[in-house]
DNA sequence: GGCTGTCATGTAAACGTTTACATATCGTAG
DNA sequence: CTACGATATGTAAACGTTTACATGACAGCC
């Protein structure tokens, strides 16, 4: 690997001062334009970069904004980091991404590992913002944050999301109106994060809502759903009362419930409706389309670079917003089979 | 933002001298268990990291690695992101990720970001790697770097992926042997990148093999398959042969394919056959499942990883790695409607 | 007791920037 | 002709580390 060239080789190249090269590259101060053409040639020939270390140190500002996402394979967290690419991009931020992998270690680790970056802030989704060390963490140091998709504390930095207990209280009495009166839910990260909770927590408020009550809750485990297809066969081969239709708490989890439920042979709408929770990608190229809600994740992550900035700034306005999501009420809902309307 | 914390405040903290303190950080030369201990303590109770940013520049090794990918919220480079984040962390460096939006400017401006990061070196996915500026730049100023996923040039740093060419003829002759006649191809970003090419160019050699030749070729817009509906429409609207199978250069376009074909009634795969590449997640949670090309996509990451690592320490070794597909021929292929076996 | 070697620590320079301050040049008003 | 403000550039200190070198203490050996 070449030495990298410096101001200096580039104040020698010139004939001039560091000073003056410093002065032309971030255009501060008067400076012949003969001179700053000379000094542009000379970025060109040698392959200037500035080294954001030095500069970093000097300016005691970095540039950097530290991420901190659950999971990068995630369709909701991948577009919420394309978001903040986006944004940091144009507002001449960098970000360093870190996934946390839904390990509380590790998002602690995470935390240590910007802080040591000097990131001029960090935007962050973590398993539960009611308890979350790295938060705390951030707290201490005064170093701006952004909270995203979480559940957001009484005393917090910064947040953006979407109100997770409202949008699924409107799939409950969605179900219901449509005719449904045996309704279950499956949940992956039930307890393991707050978004999951308020979804859980939301839907039965919409069921109560409308005088009705949880039939059957299935717990699985997040990652590959492992346990789904025994609990679900469970249920539908017990004698009894099975649910017509099922709020599943993210679109992974829906898109395998629905194939467990066609090999048992059972139709989705027709016989059971399935219903989603982010409006991702796969979900719509299926047919029929999964009914799900829609979360605006990119505008989330760009939000909260905005959000991140405001803060710096010191500007006192509003410490979070909660964006607007939308309801996909068709493709696999449909009323109860034997449904008379 | 709170002043963070020194190594001189630590020092002093502790009655040592810096250099000290340092030494006792890095663990470097002869210390007290008791000194060690002592600044240990200073550092959970100051709450210390020390500067990157001055590391790096002192010691001239960042500890960063670049990552320069074409899109976050695409499953394949999502893996391998994350598989690269995975073994980096093991190895104790931070990546830099960025996305180049299949954008060839982009892709300039982020190799030249991370060489202000002085980054050890980068791990990227270029649109065409035969003709890349990225990678002309990266030689020239001789950062090492290691490709993931493209088709290689001749004299390249490092590289890691699948064998395209390879994988596509294989599916061209299992098409052909399961005994189908009238094949087409769907391609996206077919004139944009290398491998879109090198699939292409591998299903004909492919179909060449059992003497066939592409019956029909449908491209369309990579992003969201724009167009899609309107040529599947076209080829089965017309009388004549229309494809019985159809391999998709990638995953997405095929269940988008599949979902055009429902729609105008015809079942997949007792009508027609289709076949994607990449293996994504979403392809396994429907019924029946997406039959494609699973690549080690995580896995080609965290290889990444190691091959800078070698590159770097000079270790003249191999300088590439090609790795094994799986071919997942089930679910949505079967043999032609009208094939007697 | 003096010499040597090892262990533990301190001193200070360097890394590549930015920037306050100093200097130099020059046109122009007094 | 001097003085002055503007303009353009130079000088040098500082940012927070690491590390070569220097120093000091103490043990073992003759």
């Amino acid at each position: 690997m070449n030495k990298p060239a410096t101001i200096k080789d580039i104040a020698s190249y010139c004939g001039l001062s560091v000073a003056t090269v410093s002065r032309v590259i971030n255009d501060k101060g008067p400076i012949k334009a003969d001179t700053a053409e000379r000094v542009r040639q000379a970025v060109d020939a040698l392959g200037y970069a500035p080294s954001m270390a030095a500069r970093a140190l000097k300016t005691a500002s970095s540039s950097v904004i530290g991420v901190i996402l659950p999971s990068l394979t995630n369709p909701v967290f991948a577009e919420t980091a394309s978001g903040i690419q986006q944004r940091a991009r144009e507002k001449g931020l960098t970000p360093i991404i870190l996934s946390s992998d839904y390990d509380l270690s590790l998002e602690r680790s995470a935390v240590a590992t910007l802080l040591g970056y000097q990131v001029e802030g960090v935007l962050l989704t973590v398993n539960d913002a009611a308890s979350s060390d790295a938060l705390a963490r951030l707290d201490k140091e005064g170093v701006p944050y952004c909270l995203m998709h979480n559940v957001p504390r009484q005393q917090v930095c910064g947040y953006i999301g979407v109100d997770n207990y409202r949008a699924a209280a409107e799939v409950a009495v969605h179900l219901a109106d449509l005719g449904h009166r045996c309704i279950g839910m499956v949940s992956g990260d039930f307890q393991r994060t707050d978004r999951a909770r308020d979804r859980h927590a939301g839907f039965l408020a919409g069921l109560r809502y409308r005088n009705l009550e949880l039939a059957q809750l299935v717990q699985v485990d997040p990652v590959n759903a492992v346990g789904l297809t025994g609990e679900i066969h469970r249920v539908y081969e017990q004698p009894g009362s099975a649910p017509t239709a099922w709020f599943c708490s993210n679109d992974l989890l829906a898109l395998a419930t629905i194939a467990k439920l066609q090999l048992l042979g059972i139709r989705v709408p027709e016989d059971v409706s399935i219903v989603g929770f982010d409006g991702i990608q796969a979900g719509t190229l299926r047919q029929p389309n999964l009914a799900s809600i829609r979360t605006p994740n990119a505008e989330i992550g760009a939000a909260a670079v905005d959000q991140l900035l405001t803060n710096k700034r010191g500007i006192p306005g509003q410490t979070g917003r909660t964006l607007g999501h939308q309801l996909l009420m068709d493709g696999t809902v449909a009323p109860p089979p034997d449904h008379l309307s």
